[in-house]
DNA sequence: TTGAAAGCGGTACCAG
DNA sequence: CTGGTACCGCTTTCAA
């Protein structure tokens, strides 16, 4: 034993023990074919003994690419994300790149320090669901590029941006209460940094704008099931016959919420959520929903992003939009006759 | 203009138009007090003009450390480790540590290059429910460090450990169910190459040989709720009159298809969970399960981490184990006088 | 207090 | 096909 030397082996190490240069060690290791196979053998050799990991640090400097992108979520609670995460993963493995997760958490006034952070480490950044205003979106987004958006319904932004069409998900969902004698409506809120509740808001308000015999009153809600679940008594005091919530998950907390006070669903009330997540096959009643095409936004959105990395200066403002389908389960039924 | 350099500004850049030293830049971006306030503002003003940001991979080499760690987790559908998550990243943050979470997907051949990679990136690693057999695992390790596993029960992985008691906490089940003169049940396992399947199943060959009128079947699970479904049928036909469930989550997913089937909790079938994760609150009935205190071994995760990341050569092989308590809710009850 | 220069661990161009 | 060498962008002695 020379040393107990504690540190990784370098390159500089492998190449001194196969007695070749470090030119020669960056060759082998990165297969390069115009190596003499004697030599590479001897430096494969040597890096084997070492136990030598070229550092992907010194690697991505010199490279100029990390072969990374991380995606930014503002919390992992929402089943929906998994979906569009397996949606980047998949399309980004194919293309060589490895993914990484990081949670923005509850603090939206770091959430910007936080999109730098992510970035710095990688070559690309998915910002899936940004709250914070949207200059402050604007202007982070310019030291954040290549990035690309999810969610958020505003066509200029400077990164390519993609978003579920909330508006019109909403739409069906009125439509189709109001197709089953519903005239008076509640909605449950997202958190009240979800900005994704401004085009559902926008929704409610067209739709009121179109029939004066609608009524809808908005309950604060949030982002988890027990949001739903507190969400419950001041629904019910809004004495409406069909609620649309935020999402699934707060519709899951709403319902069980509903059933522990003896409300009949969708006798008594109807309940409609958002995302079509596999728990709102499960629920009891199972609940009537938007699907939306989550695995391919998060395709589309690595797609964006790709093209971004190859052409760093094709200056892609791409919008686009994904509808939402209603997918009619037993959360919703007939207005009833007399309201509670 | 001079140029429309298309890339970002160097700490070249900045200590040119601020006539200073690299070196100068350096101590100022660093907030080091040595330095004349009246330069000190230059740079300042210099690389705001530039946008200056750093670059943190340059930074990271040289300094020798990223000030990031990963966390891999197979998948993320699992409520439960969000909960391990907000634990770790609560406690990483204090110490002002960056976490990047990495999805190792359900290849499992691939896990082992998956951590690697991941490792690679950052100053160390969590691993959580790895997969894959032992020896594999302990020799990856030795490439990780400093690493941390979470949930395998071994003793002697060459890295500190945490796990959860999962052989306790069937152990707690079954008594349970045992207390309400249930005597023949089934078990739901996780999907096949989870690992925490083999403590659970440990305590469930304990209970078999310690009590001889004990009678439990085996039924192939998953890890969602569709898991949880498909193996209702298959429940059925055991004849259990008591079913234990992988997770909650699979449990969940059972619970809903046993109602469609006109099965009724907990008259018919009691069934238990494993985790108390919000949903099982809100199931129907509401579920009868264990409670983890996962946040805490989230944090003590971490700890473990710090410890390495401060004193590498601390050859640190601690294990903890995490009880499970019981949580008595609806979803369990009786045994059925005559079973069906 | 400031600057020059030597790394950190690789990659890649240019001779030979 | 191989080696020498100049970077990649930042930090950190060591002198001045």
């Amino acid at each position: 034993m020379t040393r107990a030397k504690k540190h990784r082996a370098t390159i500089g190490d492998v190449s001194a023990l196969a007695d070749v240069s470090r030119a020669t060690v960056s060759r082998v290791m990165n297969g390069s074919p115009t190596v003499d196979a004697v030599i590479a053998d001897r430096v494969r050799k040597a890096a084997a003994e070492l136990q030598y990991r070229p550092s992907n640090l010194a690697r991505s400097l010199s490279l100029g690419r990390t072969g990374t992108v991380a995606v930014s979520v503002p919390d992992l609670r929402n089943p929906m994300l998994h979906t569009v995460l397996q949606g980047i993963s998949a399309s980004a493995a194919h293309d060589g790149y490895h993914l990484l997760v990081s949670i923005a958490g509850d603090d939206v006034s770091q959430e910007e320090r936080h999109f730098l952070d992510a970035r710095q480490r990688c070559d690309g950044l998915i910002l899936v669901n940004p709250r914070g205003p949207e200059d402050e979106l604007r202007s982070a987004l310019l030291q954040l590029s290549p990035a690309v958006v999810i969610n958020r319904d505003t066509t200029d932004l400077p990164a390519p941006t993609l978003s579920v069409n909330h508006e019109r998900g909403i739409a069906l969902l009125i439509e189709h209460l109001k197709e089953l004698g519903h005239r008076h409506l509640a909605y449950v809120t997202g958190p009240p940094t979800a900005v994704s509740d401004l085009p559902r808001k926008r929704a409610i308000a067209r739709a009121l704008a179109a029939d004066s015999r609608l009524e809808i009153q908005t309950v604060s809600g949030g982002r988890d099931v027990f949001d739903g679940r507190e969400a419950a008594e001041e629904v019910l005091r809004t004495r409406a016959t069909g609620v649309l919530v935020f999402n699934d998950l707060v519709a899951v907390g709403l319902l069980s919420k509903l059933r522990e006070l003896g409300i009949s669903v969708p006798d008594q009330l109807s309940v409609a959520g958002f995302d079509d997540i596999d728990l709102a096959h499960c629920a009891y009643p199972s609940l009537t929903t938007v699907k939306v095409a989550h695995y391919e936004l998060g395709c589309r959105a690595w797609r964006e992003l790709a093209v971004l990395l190859e052409h760093p200066d094709s200056a892609s403002e791409a919008f686009h939009s994904f509808d939402a389908d209603l997918v009619r389960r037993c959360s919703t039924g007939p207005a009833p006759e007399i309201p509670r």
